[in-house]
DNA sequence: AGTTCTTTACGAACAGTGTTCGTTATGATA
DNA sequence: TATCATAACGAACACTGTTCGTAAAGAACT
């Protein structure tokens, strides 16, 4: 209609454009997402990445919310476990704990959209099923493997988002709170006062802190409050 | 200029309109967290409750990131933190941690809404003290109760978080996720396959699994794993 | 070759979002 | 009564996810 005689000549720079698929989509999105984070992974701004409309890439994506899942997955591919034979169980625990923490702190996007996505992929299941394996090994009964597994994932998540959502807020605001804390009227938050160092310690030694997370979570679970539960 | 001569009459049923202020706002804006969550805490549709457009919210509140700590706080205020004479520590610290998830629950947009904000309000200061209280009393070191603190809101939050955001996708997918984990290849996750019951039983019995990991973060932070680490 | 049919591509539009700007109205003070 | 700071707000900007209708390209079949 409007334009009906328009050339048909290749609007892209480079000669030949490599047709979409969702494998295309899917990095070019994670590439997005590394380097300015969910925000930057837009639809629109995939779709320009890759010379072409937002529409054009709902032939391979049902929705936003299931791209999230693919790029997930698709970032949970960097994630190396250590080897099954090597080392005893606490060790492998701690290293495939640590190895999916470093990811998240490395890649902050892969942190912030593993929130809001319900892990679903082959790799997530390879984690979750490597975790509880080195818990049943070290004694733990099938709940306590279970509900500690996920107790566990949630910890490593959760530390790596908000050290991420802390780091988005600009320094200024941040060294407010930590004034807040110092500054906090000795009255009426005694504790706040002389503790808010070590409450904001955290801050500059996070593996120490998460490593002390991990022990913590490790020793609680061992106990199997379940069971022997002492009122 | 362009409707010189209108008629300036309120445009509003209610005839004589509630001047804005930031308490008003912040009490609207908390009215429609609670009904539709975040998503329905625009800047927009908070205005449009206001009988308003949304630049006049601008008046009193730097942008949505602040206002959103000013409904966070607002939140928090029905929150009920047990008598500080009464009880053991432990019931204490438990009581109030407890309180805390219910209103979370209860208030799914609290949930929502604590976990993008940094808390800077009173409240939260006022629960924060309470619990390194409770935590000292029950003998923890300096850094295992700060530190613990710091933990133990995180699991609180972070759980309360999850089970609002995996209550918002449709029961259709949730069960398809169950499936595929009981569906689980048992050859490649053999332990996922058969503790499919255990890692999902947490989203039926949520009061029950959230005191076992109270308890589980209690012990740990009990043994403190800094000072008597055992390799 | 010509015709049909399915897949892929994509421009335009819809209904939202946060935020800013410039102008108008209001109420208190001089 | 005149002045002036503040409050209110319409319009616009630059975004967002998603849908729809159409156009092009290929493959399959007559």
């Amino acid at each position: 209609m409007k334009n009906s005689n328009r050339v048909i000549v290749s609007r892209r720079d480079r000669p030949a454009k490599e047709p979409l698929s969702r494998e295309l989509i899917v990095q070019t999105a994670y590439e997005l997402l590394k380097e300015q984070g969910m925000k930057g992974m837009s639809m629109r701004k995939i779709a320009k990445e890759l010379d072409t409309g937002p529409s054009s890439l709902y032939v391979y994506v049902n929705n936003l919310e299931d791209l999230n899942s693919y790029v997930q997955d698709f970032g949970l591919g960097c994630l190396i476990l250590p080897d099954a034979e090597n080392g005893s169980w606490k060790e492998r625990l701690f290293g495939a704990l640590t190895a999916y923490f470093l990811l998240l702190v490395e890649q902050p996007g892969l942190a912030e959209i593993s929130f809001s996505t319900i892990p679903k992929g082959d790799k997530y299941m390879e984690l979750i099923e490597y975790i509880l394996a080195a818990l049943l090994e070290g004694g733990a009964g099938s709940k306590s493997a279970a509900w500690g597994t996920d107790l566990m994932l949630l910890y490593v998540t959760s530390l790596a988002y908000e050290k991420h959502s802390w780091k988005k807020h600009d320094a200024a605001k941040l060294s407010d709170i930590k004034q807040a804390f110092s500054n906090a009227d000795s009255v009426r938050f005694p504790f706040i006062h002389s503790l808010s160092e070590e409450l904001f310690s955290g801050d500059t030694v996070v593996m120490e802190r998460f490593r002390w997370g991990l022990e913590v979570l490790l020793q609680g679970i061992k106990l199997d409050p379940i069971n022997n539960r002492q009122t």
